[in-house]
DNA sequence: GTCTATATTATGATAGAC
DNA sequence: GTCTATCATAATATAGAC
């Protein structure tokens, strides 16, 4: 669904809109005039305004799995870089998705969290319980491989992983659209080296 | 405005609501009938809609000024506890303020974060920049009376309020209203006691 | 201060011509 | 697949009687 069609132009549109007025903030009409279409003609594309909003929970979550290393690319990295800077690689691809939809995506699973099962889902699984299980199991590798010292992986995993998701809650507020904020990222490697105190082998 | 007046009960019905529908997603009559009175009595009170979200912003507002130990107490308990101790016991203070209300009220401010600049306002300053800035604060008062070695205060203070931050995000999800989640607490305590072994005398 | 009644506008959604 | 027309409902808000 990579092409200009129609759907996608809905699809767009109302990811921008209810990024920036909320989903039950934006109406059918709004996004059907962002289209420049008539609001009756979006029901030949999605069968209700839930569904839109639906497929772009879809979407989201069919985009996050690209993002994390492979486990033949993490055998790769933690050969060839450093524990600490592996991190900074992941943070930073997390914040710097350069791919104004997906950001735009998170606000509105962000901001319809305590309404929407699935949004509640993501922000409570896919955003907190799963990255943190995959920095331990990361963890656990570099211990393996004797690149960090034995520690508990799974508490590491949590400080690094907490920290980031506040650091990104300021992020999402201070960051222009699309752009990449030096300070941010300043944070998020001072971070990981803070962390990474405690690990060093 | 504690006692049980019909502006206090429509006060409350609205936190309710907006905390568990949105704010969009209540109606004025929802607000009306969980009170049992007539939309328009609302009005009697209320100048509008917006106006119960102005007011709940402003409770919230006041209410945190008196979660903030004073100086006086700050300084009583910079001699009495460990510093991890404080920045625990400060931490639990906002975990656990036993008021539904203000968890409710924190519940529509982060869903309103995007949409309301006021609510934005909010969780920039008042929830992450603020925090840090006390804390940063609070740091140096240790620093001077040797309880701490010399350090970066800002940034210890960063690691302490985003890695709080984040437990908090969780924390959101996971405890029922009202009720004191064991986990998280622990998660807190340790979060603390991983920072400041950066910080030991 | 609450009610009934009403105005006005917005909204999600459908029917049917082209 | 898009349009016009239309519907039904829901929303915010006001006027005025009691």
């Amino acid at each position: 669904m990579k092409e200009k069609t129609t759907k996608r132009e809905i699809f767009e549109a109302a990811v921008e809109l209810f990024s920036r007025k909320g989903y039950k903030g934006t109406s059918i009409r709004e996004i059907a005039y962002a289209v420049g279409i008539k609001e009756s003609s979006i029901y030949n594309h999605y069968k209700n305004k839930e569904d839109i909003l639906r497929s772009i929970f879809d979407y989201f979550r069919d985009d996050l799995s690209s993002l994390r290393p492979s486990e033949h690319e993490t055998g790769k990295l933690i050969d060839l870089l450093s524990p600490p800077d592996i991190f900074k690689l992941i943070f930073m691809r997390y914040a710097n998705t350069e791919n104004v939809i997906i950001d735009r995506i998170a606000k509105i699973i962000f901001s319809e969290q305590y309404f929407n099962p699935q949004a509640r889902d993501f922000i409570l699984n896919v955003e907190i319980r799963e990255p943190i299980a995959y920095y331990e199991s990361l963890l656990r590798e570099m211990a393996r491989a004797g690149k960090i010292s034995e520690t508990d992986c799974h508490f590491i995993a949590e400080e690094l992983h907490y920290g980031f998701l506040g650091i990104i809650m300021e992020y999402s507020h201070v960051k222009k659209e699309g752009e990449y904020d030096k300070d941010t990222i300043q944070k998020l490697i001072r971070h990981v080296d803070f962390i990474f105190k405690h690990v060093q082998n």
